[in-house]
DNA sequence: TTCATGATCCAAAACGTTTTGGAAAGTGTA
DNA sequence: TACACTTTCCAAAACGTTTTGGATCATGAA
């Protein structure tokens, strides 16, 4: 059903009932009545491709989802992409989602959304520290809002937990319970935010006057498995911490089950802390000592924020950093 | 970077431009390559919006994500949308998603997506055995594909776990075991699968010659909290069940946590059955027995089957049920 | 020479909307 | 009456693409 049509049954123009429908003032009450009636009569819904090619804009925002992302990362992604969409609903806005291997090809799938026109803006997440998505949407103009920072020439939109507050946060924590001995897993140091965990966990070491021990700092994947084995090898030292601050609740899921398999109790003989406070942190047994994220309600910021992008607002207006408050639960406690 | 632009630069007309990229034989190879490469060199990319609108299609298929599920049901929402997306991105089909509270508000978010031809078919997932949407694509005539079976007048295209299979199965293993007082924890009966898997549970109960009893079914939400609430009101009978048969993983990690609470030991006291193999099923503790769906692998089936759709295929080609084998773990044994 | 044939190319219409720049008719004022 | 103003409407262009229905020209056959 189009407008024309609409427009010929009322034996009216084009113009006029498109006028009547979005509320101009030039159309008399008594015809944009009709209007709205027949409209609603005969069941019109605009073409937003039509729309769109006119008003030259898209009316959406595109999202890449990084297909191969390890099982127990994905509440993170999936609760972003809900905080996301239900804003932009609210927006008119609509989200296109593309789910591409992590490469070259998601590169190319963002060049496609945009250069296609098919989305005005994209929603980025999981930021690196050189993070070529984000060099490619720059050098375009292409208007984007990270979830994560980078270390970028010119600044960008950004919201993003203050990770770095939050492991000063949670070592001083570990310090204070009488831990000396505390092992960071981080995530992989291309991501940003590994960076900041790090330094977050070193300023407190630092300011409790305790020296930086690499043999007390793994890397791993940001998953469950990675968890697994970084905590299996660092357990396994010679003189094992006695305090494990985990990059992510995954790798703390993971080191709470060697630690069960390798029979050390926790947190008697081990305090393990993660970050995200998914909700399958409580769930654990004992239950996860973990930093809170308001993972939904970022996404909902994120949404807003690349509204008031597409609205011309500052990138300088456009940057957060969130508090992470420290959950303590059952997985943390006294060093021994 | 417009079509109209790149023929400007050649000299050539739009309609040859445009022919030439798109491989008709009526334009010479010499003028195809030298198109090909000024549309390579100005970074020429079609606009979709424009390409839809004169085609008449979009290019693009709608997913609703109904945005209050509970935590622990996620799993299954991504995987599926992540197998979705990646097999539509294949196809050079975009996915719009839509997060929209249940309730009124999803049937028009459908309705916006497809009237407003911004989608030229939907999936939808999660069935009720009356299910309103469907009703509406039926009526309307829009192309679905459906994660899940309804009860309709007129045959739908779906992919299915064949559930009341599985659930047989996973009784006959447990009455095989020994068991006789087995509890159903059903999913809420306006969902269609709650009637398949009830159904397989009788069919199993029938066939050992043991009666259904009513004290031994619950029904409850998806998710955790409704396998808690269930589990402690069927744990507290005066003849409690020896085995937990549950609608969902999410159901019986619940239930296993009530087990834990009350000091029942799994298996040795109470056997605990699950459905999905939720990647944390795996991890928990015990590790659950459940039966296996391959969600991401159903996600691309349903992509498929969407372009199927598409392209012409008959419904009743596009209905697919799929085996969902019981994988048994540690919560499951023999009955005490 | 004439005519059909093929190979290349292109103008214009169409998809459904929004917007521009009036036109027509009515109203009040001088 | 003549004029300006307001109210209400509309034709046509535009967005960027695909497709239809030729047009043009060279080639070879009759």
């Amino acid at each position: 059903m189009t407008l024309k049509r609409v427009a010929e049954d009322l034996n009216l123009s084009i113009t006029t009932v498109s006028r009547a429908l979005n509320g101009y003032p030039d159309v008399s009450e008594s015809t944009r009545e009709k209007v709205r009636e027949a409209a609603q009569r005969v069941g019109y819904v605009p073409n937003r491709l039509a729309q769109a090619l006119q008003r030259g804009t898209a009316e959406a925002v595109g999202i890449i989802l990084p297909s191969q992302f390890g099982h127990f990362e994905d509440p993170f992604f999936l609760e972003l992409l809900v905080g996301v969409g239900e804003r932009l609903h609210n927006a008119n806005l609509d989200l296109v989602v593309c789910a591409v291997p992590e490469g070259p090809a998601e590169l190319d799938a963002y060049k496609r959304l945009v250069e296609g026109r098919r989305a005005d803006a994209v929603i980025i997440a999981r930021t690196r520290r050189h993070d070529e998505r984000i060099d490619y949407l720059i050098g375009r103009g292409i208007p984007f809002v990270a979830h994560g920072r980078a270390e970028t020439a010119t600044p960008i939109a950004f919201i993003d937990a203050d990770a770095r507050t939050a492991f000063r946060r949670s070592t001083r924590r570990l310090i204070e319970l009488g831990h000396r001995h505390i092992a960071l897993i981080g995530a992989p140091e291309e991501l940003f935010t590994a960076g900041e965990r790090r330094a977050g966990y070193e300023d407190a070491l630092q300011e409790a006057g305790i020296a930086f021990d690499p043999d007390l700092y793994a890397v791993t994947k940001l998953n469950e498995r990675g968890g697994t084995t970084a905590a299996e090898r660092l357990l396994g030292a010679a003189r094992p911490p006695t305090a494990l601050l985990c990059a992510n609740d995954s790798i703390a899921l993971g080191a709470l089950r060697i630690a069960r398999r390798l029979g050390i109790a926790v947190p008697e003989e081990l305090s393990i802390v993660g970050f995200d406070d998914l909700p399958m942190a409580a769930q654990a047994e004992p239950a996860l000592t973990t930093m809170r994220q308001d993972i939904r309600g970022a996404g909902a910021r994120l949404a807003d924020m690349v509204c008031a992008r597409l609205g011309g607002a500052a990138i300088a207006d456009l940057q957060e950093l969130l508090e992470a408050p420290l959950i303590e639960r059952e997985s943390s406690g006294p060093a021994p």
